[in-house]
DNA sequence: TCGTGATCATTC
DNA sequence: GAATGATCACGA
């Protein structure tokens, strides 16, 4: 396979599943060669590495800005690692979650409800066991959440939300939520951040970040790989 | 410090 | 083995 340059954005839905379907069956190692990147031996100081790859490869505009990836199709990309027999490996993260300054935060005007709109998924066989350039990348797929799935995630991010805005974020762990769980999202035990605490006062926390709970995201794997 | 990309590591 | 808690890198 020979070296490519940086991909433009895709300028439609099916610009964008032609480059998935592209590159579904190929490994890891293929696609960092082709683009010139260095795969790591192992993803222990570079946890994120493949989901970048990813990105540059389809033409997604990197960066922190808590916008959609494909910010013209309004498609936010999630790669997912899955186990041989297909299951989710991770949860999958979604959006920092806000600790004050709550009011007038709804389900609809949240960051997790528009994240979640619509979602490009793409599996990639991540057993650890396999070397990170002989991990391959399934076929991805577009998805947004049916109905059934934003009562599921309403429910759980409102009873969260609202544990958060009564100053009881200390009472929040991961076992919370059916589908959509709370835990930390920090750079260390040293990162903390303001949050509402006991009656009302700020204290001093650990960043959390909203997840997709694993039963969740093998759904939508069931859903679309079993018809 | 926060938000992007997540997986590692320990506990259950 | 699955799930929860902790952590790593980078850009603005």
């Amino acid at each position: 396979m020979s070296i490519s340059s940086r991909p433009k954005a895709p300028q439609s839905i099916n610009e964008l599943l032609s480059r998935i379907d592209d590159i579904a069956g190929l490994t890891v190692g293929d696609l960092a060669n082709k683009y010139q990147f260095k795969t790591p031996k192992d993803l222990l100081r570079e946890k994120g590495w493949i989901g970048q790859l990813i990105e540059w490869v389809l033409g997604a505009m990197a960066g922190s800005k808590p916008e959609p990836d494909f910010i013209n199709l309004g498609i936010e990309l999630k790669t997912l690692p899955i186990s041989y027999a297909g299951k989710p490996l991770e949860t999958t993260f979604v959006s920092v979650v806000p600790l004050k300054e709550l009011q007038g935060l709804t389900w609809q005007n949240s960051p997790v409800k528009k994240k979640l709109n619509h979602v490009l998924w793409l599996p990639i066989l991540s057993e650890r066991d396999i070397a990170i350039e002989q991990r391959i990348i399934g076929s991805g797929f577009l998805w947004q959440p049916s109905h059934y799935e934003e009562a599921l995630l309403r429910r759980d991010w409102e009873q969260q939300i609202e544990m958060i805005a009564l100053g009881e974020i200390e009472k929040i762990n991961g076992k919370l939520g059916q589908v959509l769980q709370i835990r930390p999202k920090a750079a260390n035990a040293k990162a903390l951040t303001d949050a509402i605490g006991p009656n009302g006062k700020i204290i001093q926390t650990l960043p959390r970040g909203f997840y997709l709970k694993t039963n969740f995201t093998a759904d939508i794997l069931k859903a679309q790989f079993s018809l």
